[in-house]
DNA sequence: ACTAATTTGAGAATAAATCCCACTTTTCCA
DNA sequence: TGGAAAAGTGGGATTTATTCTCAAATTAGT
């Protein structure tokens, strides 16, 4: 549903190219077929993933050069890299949310969901201070079930 | 310092064979090989550690049969997978502490810690209740710089 | 002990991610 | 603007943790 308008794209390649010039990087094609590719995802992505998109928009992508250029994109902090335990990772195209979200994933139909978690940040250092620690980011993931699946048999974030 | 004595390993032992043929599995060497080795370790491993350590008491263990323990020890319970991003797992020997604890892993010395965290379980609900989920386990990771590192140059956990 | 079913070791296979290097593109300043 | 130096790229080989395969060995119940 909430598709993103061609004045916020525009927008926001602007910034890439400055983040990369800043950065002492070069404006490339692939790079920035890359992160249009990745802010025109809604949803979490893998690396496989955003090749094919990539490649959509520009052809000569190669998957040695989306592998190169995700993290320059999550150093940055223009993609959130999430690691839920399986032999790949999830990237998502990071709009300036707040800091302070939990993965809780659906066990039933595998979705992700970024949930405010209040207090996070506030939470992991307590708990880092314990060993003479602080934090430099954190992160919550709750595996779970869906509630209505037990009830009626169906999962209502599955694929309908 | 706190070794584990006699009589504890003894008892875990037994405990393990009784899960072993609880499960419908066999008691082989090997398997008792690999549970000893884990709960002979005080720290996290990685499953070629286990390999090593197991290979320790008996020279026959191969990896492939590491590989195909692993999943029977942590489903059960007994073993603690930890995957802090890096290419490979660590795993902990469960030797029934409290399920709410975190992974402070300091960035300086790579050491994990594992950090009573209360509340986790109910704070973990709370956010998942937000999609309708149930959880079912949850982890925190908080990814940590030593503080005394940046006052004295000096990370005290690391290897001295 | 005997037999059927399970388990094992060794090495091949898998798959995500990284590396290599000749070739291309970008940058920038003369 | 042009042209050289630096940075970036594609494609394929490589790496590395983990999984698979299958003949041989071991286990558990009779």
């Amino acid at each position: 549903m909430d598709s993103i308008k061609p004045e916020d794209s525009r927008k926001s390649r602007e910034t890439f190219k400055e983040f990369l010039t800043q950065q002492g990087l070069r404006v490339t094609n692939q790079r920035t077929a890359i992160f249009d590719a990745a802010f025109n995802q809604e949803e979490h992505f893998t690396a496989e993933d955003l090749l094919d998109f990539s490649r959509e928009i520009d052809r000569s992508v190669s998957r040695a050069t989306v592998y190169r250029t995700l993290p320059i994109l999550t150093e940055g902090g223009l993609l959130k890299e999430i690691d839920v335990g399986r032999d790949y990772k999830f990237y998502l195209a990071n709009r300036g949310q707040k800091t302070e979200q939990a993965q809780v994933i659906c066990q039933d139909c595998e979705k992700i969901f970024e949930i405010e978690a209040p207090f996070m940040e506030w939470y992991a250092r307590s708990v880092a201070q314990k060993v003479g620690l602080e934090p430099v980011s954190q992160r919550l993931q709750v595996h779970a079930h869906c509630i209505r699946l037990k009830e009626d048999g169906i999962c209502p974030n599955s694929d309908s």
